[in-house]
DNA sequence: TGTTAGCACTCAATTCTACCGAGTGCTAAC
DNA sequence: GTTAGCACTCGGTAGAATTGAGTGCTAACA
């Protein structure tokens, strides 16, 4: 995997008044244009009372020291992640607008179903509201203390060992005997599993039976099977939203089939997700992030606490010439009403 | 929904020899190219002695008759909907190369975990395969008898609903009670549903009681939560694997949104397949699948059963250019392999 | 010293033109 | 029925000319 660690987001230096109003000006209109922006575009929508060559020389000074960027010799200026960056951290927090608040209030007032219908549903939702690619994660129950556990008979050679966790999420492993096992031995064993399992969590050690007869050896595997899910995180779930906005984000198919691989390991999306939450930070712009293939990316993050601790995020992804501001308040919305839904009326 | 009924297949009437010939060397040429193929291109590629003024006046034939289409006047020919129609009506069955039958066969001899694992991977292995986009169904468990269903407490006011089904299918619902529960009142509630449901599949009018106690209001409501979900058809589970390669089929990028938007709608994926399963299709090419954004696609569906009845399918989907002869080998030995899967080792 | 008007210069993008050539349809001869 | 021959069509390409947005530099100005 070719990641490398999360460069400082406040390496930014600070920059004198006009210069900042200059690079903001530049970057909120490439970011409405995609077009390189030029020094009189910038002295004409800035309030600068500046003419179009003072503002050239004052870019000159941002390209030397990293903010901007020129395609090429006669054309405008283009800001690179360091001016993203830049104007990100000092972006006064956006507000989400009128319609989409209440698209997000009506949403959450009707939404149905167990927890990961609510967390898919929830990745259309922001995505539909910015127009940007989302992913919503869930992190996993390994924490959680096991509530109940039952095992079921498909057939004789066939148990299912169905576990409830305190967070309220299932698993379901199946088993295969060796032997045939009879509905009694079955009962018996569920009855046994429970009595070992009930209020540990995962990786908890517990005492199992060393006989040999058909139950012990039933409630060895159950307990085997559990736990070697333990390390994985079993149970972690993302959703994504709205992958066919980035056809509409990027240009260039080969960008838009990168993006696209990337998203289907859904692995590396939770990793880098888990990445950017672990610095500290909301957004992580261009190669910020260390992905090779997401150097034309940006991706804002937000966390979803339940009771207090961490136990998801919500993320968005888009182009580095995003909406920050929009996308931002949308995610910091969605995050904050879906903390208080499993807070709330809901159980998670 | 814009949905119109599935042309009938068999209504390509039959073409003389050499024009099937020349049909067939313009549609594989075209497969291969991506480019209108020229008189003097099937005169050389095909195994017909005759110049290419020859195919020229067959080809002119074949264009009246709707077989080919000219891009415009100095171009060469490409097949239409009903070109590729007959060319797939009259292949013969193709075999899947060696290194790839490998692949499947260690892939399947390899796979763990529970059956919705082994659907995700399965389509992400048959996009491998094939280098289109794989989706893999799998049919909900409606008609799956209940055996064993237990009720958890969250906590007071929360319940959780675990059902198991026949077909090893679990589902989960949570419910919410006006009034706090007692742990005895749940385990009451409990073993009353087990006596209730177990044995019944969900759509079955089942006995419930009518006092008004707790554990009678909680088995009425659990029993009706699940039975909200029979007419659903709950448990339909989707897996698309390789969206990134659609990208890849089709060059335009709205064509490219369009195809992406199609298949984050789950249901509009499921139906579709099963549209085509139900006419008894293997291959639903341009038009005749009546999905207006898909026009330029080819569908390939496998059915995949269990113990002998239908319970799911593997699909593919591509440009109509796509590699028929591969790609419907390919989804055939996938779905083979994964209906031997289920019926053998592994209880489903 | 900072700002600005003026100006020459650069270079991607656009337009225009000519032309090539793959491919066609037609016809006359075999 | 087949084919060689031929005039014709028209998309694609290559080159030249043009455009114009934008720059950097310089000299004058406050």
């Amino acid at each position: 995997m070719a990641r490398r660690s999360i460069r400082q987001p406040s390496s930014t230096d600070d920059l004198d008044a006009r210069k900042a109003t200059i690079l903001e000006a530049v970057v909120r209109e490439h970011i409405d244009t995609a077009q390189p922006v030029g020094s009189s575009a910038v002295a004409a929508t800035s309030h600068l009372a500046v003419s179009s060559a003072t503002v050239r020389s004052e870019m000159v000074t941002l390209e030397r020291e990293g903010y901007l960027a020129q395609p090429h010799t006669s054309a405008g200026r283009v800001p690179t992640d360091k001016g993203y960056r830049y104007f990100v951290d000092h972006l006064q927090a956006g507000v989400v607008g009128e319609a989409q608040q209440q698209q997000i209030k009506d949403f959450f007032a009707n939404v149905r179903g167990e927890v990961e219908d609510v967390l898919a549903q929830t990745s259309t939702l922001l995505s539909q509201l910015t127009s940007y690619t989302s992913v919503v994660v869930g992190t996993g129950h390994a924490q959680s203390a096991i509530l109940s556990t039952q095992l079921v008979s498909l057939d004789a050679r066939h148990q299912l060992l169905v576990t409830v966790f305190a967070d309220g999420s299932v698993t379901k492993h199946s088993l295969l005997s060796s032997f045939d096992v009879s509905h009694v031995e079955v009962a018996e064993a569920s009855r046994q599993l429970n009595a070992l399992l009930i209020g540990t969590v995962l990786d908890a050690r517990v005492q199992v039976p060393s006989r040999n007869d058909h139950v012990a050896t039933l409630v060895r595997e159950a307990v085997a099977t559990l736990h070697a899910q333990a390390p994985t995180l079993d149970g972690e779930q993302v959703f994504i939203g709205g992958s066919s906005k980035v056809a509409e984000a990027f240009d260039g198919v080969e960008t838009v089939r990168q993006v696209l691989a990337i998203l289907e390991q859904e692995l590396l999306v939770v990793s880098l997700v888990q990445d950017i939450l672990d610095q500290g930070l909301s957004v992580a712009i261009g190669s910020e992030h260390g992905f090779e293939p997401l150097v034309s990316c940006a991706v804002i993050v937000a966390p979803v606490t339940i009771d207090g601790h961490p136990s998801g995020a919500v993320g968005l992804l888009g182009p580095t010439r995003m909406k920050y501001s929009e996308a931002m308040a949308a995610a910091r919305a969605v995050s904050a009403q879906l903390t208080q839904h499993f807070d709330g009326d809901d159980r998670a």
